[in-house]
DNA sequence: GATGTATGCATCGACTGTTAGGGAACAGT
């Protein structure tokens, strides 16, 4: 284990004291960028330090290499164990409070020797609360609320719940006569894996009546403010809706803005500026007069900044802004170029559906075929097949390839398998059967608590096997759910490309595995990937959407993408 | 605090609305 995290927290720690101690904001960035930096670096920050190389590090300069230096050495540092002396609270916490910020802990510390949320509930329940100023809020029971949220820490959803959400949400706006348009803007427009609130951007006549007949909505429990333009509003959950009402001149530049993400909109924001212009959500304005250069549309925006337009899924400021600007951005893979499915399980498995279902539910999505890729070997959770079924299985698969092909049906089967990586590294089901199958994956279902050299290890086996052609759901995450075991990304996508070896995208969508960054660096490096439903029945099948926009999200082409091929060059690939 | 470099000093992640209170903190992309 490394002493990353350690250094990294501690100097975020530092960071939070600083904000709320001094009124040297540039100083608590410092302390946060190095912070970034050693959490997000490969280097192991203790072998740095033994050879002196710290300051190498961006954002490490003299005194945080001390500072790094005085951690390693005692485990502690000097400088915040005084300021947790004379401030004792706990800021990380307590500036989770919507509407408490670090000046406003020192105060209620200060004044009522509030130290965390415990106290500060507590201090509100017996009224202490009432002469103090600083803490935006009418009411001690919307206080008492923002605290529970707190409490309750993360309301983000799923981008697939998220989905059911922005149904509701737009049905109730499209039979509103007052808006003339609408997009649900923010990370959901960017297609991000969850979603932390939505943001709703309407063009309307009347602001007024959008905004009352929203905030009536049947789904809504609590309205948070509601104004002339904008209402912000909590539905089931806690889960936030932001609405915002512009006039049509705006409209792209309110996109803009409202879809983000912020990274990417200080970096337009920059751009404008040097070019002597003023960007917000009002439009794009020359800086001395005031003149209008854009704004109704994003396009125009973006042109007028001299770069293409870029498709939200990019907008993260990882680069999309020079490829803009210098015409190399890349032709996103979409929906309409996947020509079939290469991760799916029956009921020969553990899929609850027939070989004959999922064909047809292919089918009806217009693809040219599928893989069917059940469980083989030992693995008695997912009911995994022996070699006796795995013949019969074939002979079920023949008999339906002959079926489409005498109703003049251009559809075809692939017998593939998802086989084990055991403890060991070994497979589970010899070479011999293996070879038999048009397509292997291979993947990892336990000994999720193995460190990372063993699991590579157990890798290592898999991507050097002829026989195997995709690593399936690599990383095992489940979103919001657990991380994972933990895998050397960049080790991973090098033996990947060494051994022609394809990563996968699972689509499930609480998997999405790879993540959109790492599938990003998979993909960089010149991997191939495939994008499988992964699906256990065939209304599942419809979850390649979510892939589609992780795809995107990682910059992927569709050259990029193994199962954008069609059926003959796919089982040309396979076959080398 | 770090960085680039005029080795002392400017610059560093933009901009707006809301709140409560009359300038500043906070939230949002």
């Amino acid at each position: 284990m490394t002493k990353n995290s350690l250094v990294a927290s501690m100097l975020q720690e530092l960071a939070d004291y600083s904000e709320m101690e001094d009124d040297l904001p540039y100083r608590a960035r410092a302390y946060r960028r190095a912070a970034q930096t050693i959490n997000s670096v490969e280097d192991d920050i203790e072998a740095l330090w033994k050879e002196g190389t710290l300051m190498e590090l961006p954002g490490v300069g003299e005194n945080i290499a001390k500072k790094i230096d005085e951690i390693l050495r005692t485990g502690k540092l000097q400088t915040l164990e005084k300021m947790k002396i004379s401030t004792p609270v706990d800021v990380t916490s307590l500036t989770k409070v919507e509407g408490v910020g670090p000046k406003t802990v020192k105060a209620l510390y200060e004044e009522l020797k509030i130290r965390n949320i415990d106290d500060l509930e507590k201090a509100i329940r017996e009224g202490r609360l009432a002469d103090f100023r600083g803490l935006g809020v009418k009411s001690p029971e919307l206080l008492l609320q923002r605290i529970q949220n707190a409490k309750l820490q993360s309301n983000r959803v799923m981008l697939i719940e998220a989905e059911t959400i922005a149904k509701t949400v737009s049905a109730e706006l499209e039979k509103n006569p007052n808006v003339i348009k609408f997009e649900i803007t923010g990370s959901y427009r960017r297609k991000k894996e969850t979603i932390g609130d939505m943001d709703v951007l309407a063009v309307s006549d009347a602001p007024q009546k959008i905004v009352e007949n929203f905030t009536k909505s049947d789904e809504v429990r609590e309205i948070v403010v509601a104004g002339d333009y904008k209402a912000s509003v909590k539905f089931e959950k806690n889960f936030q809706v932001d609405l915002r009402v512009v006039p049509s001149k705006s409209w792209g530049a309110a996109l803009l803005y409202f879809t983000g993400s912020k990274a990417h909109n200080i970096e337009l924001r920059t751009r404008a500026l040097a070019k002597k212009y003023h960007l917000s959500e009002y439009g794009l304005f020359k800086a001395d007069n005031e003149t209008v250069v854009a704004g109704e549309s994003e396009e125009e925006v973006y042109d007028a900044l001299g770069m293409d337009y870029i498709p939200p899924e990019l907008r993260e400021n990882k680069g999309e802004i020079e490829a803009a600007v210098s015409h190399k951005l890349p032709k996103l893979i979409e929906r309409k170029d996947v020509k079939g499915d290469l991760q799916m399980h029956t009921s020969w498995s553990d899929g609850v559906q027939s070989i004959r279902e999922m064909a047809e539910g292919a089918q009806k999505l217009g693809y040219e075929y599928i893989a069917i890729t059940d469980h083989i070997g030992g693995l008695k959770i997912a009911n995994a097949m022996g070699t006796e079924q795995i013949r019969d299985q074939r002979r079920e698969i023949d008999k339906l390839n002959s079926d489409f092909e005498k109703a003049g049906k251009y559809f075809h089967i692939l017998q593939g398998a998802e086989v084990n990586i055991k403890s060991d590294g070994a497979l589970d089901m010899p070479n011999a059967v293996l070879k038999e199958f048009e397509i292997v994956l291979a993947s990892i279902h336990s000994g999720f608590k193995d460190d990372v050299k063993k699991i590579m290890m157990r890798f290592s086996g898999a991507l050097e096997n002829e026989n195997v052609d995709v690593i399936a759901h690599p990383t095992g995450r489940k979103i919001m759910e657990r991380t994972g075991y933990p895998v050397d990304i960049p080790e991973l996508i090098e033996k990947a490309l060494e051994t022609e070896t394809i990563l996968e995208i699972d689509c499930y969508p609480n998997r999405l595995d790879l993540s959109d960054e790492n599938a990003f660096q998979a993909i960089k490096a010149g991997c191939k990937i495939s994008v499988d439903t992964d699906s256990h029945n065939a209304e599942e099948l419809a979850f390649m959407e979510q892939g589609i926009f992780q795809a995107r999200r990682a910059w992927a082409e569709r050259g990029n993408v193994l199962n954008t091929l069609p059926y003959r060059d796919l089982l040309k690939f396979l076959g080398s």
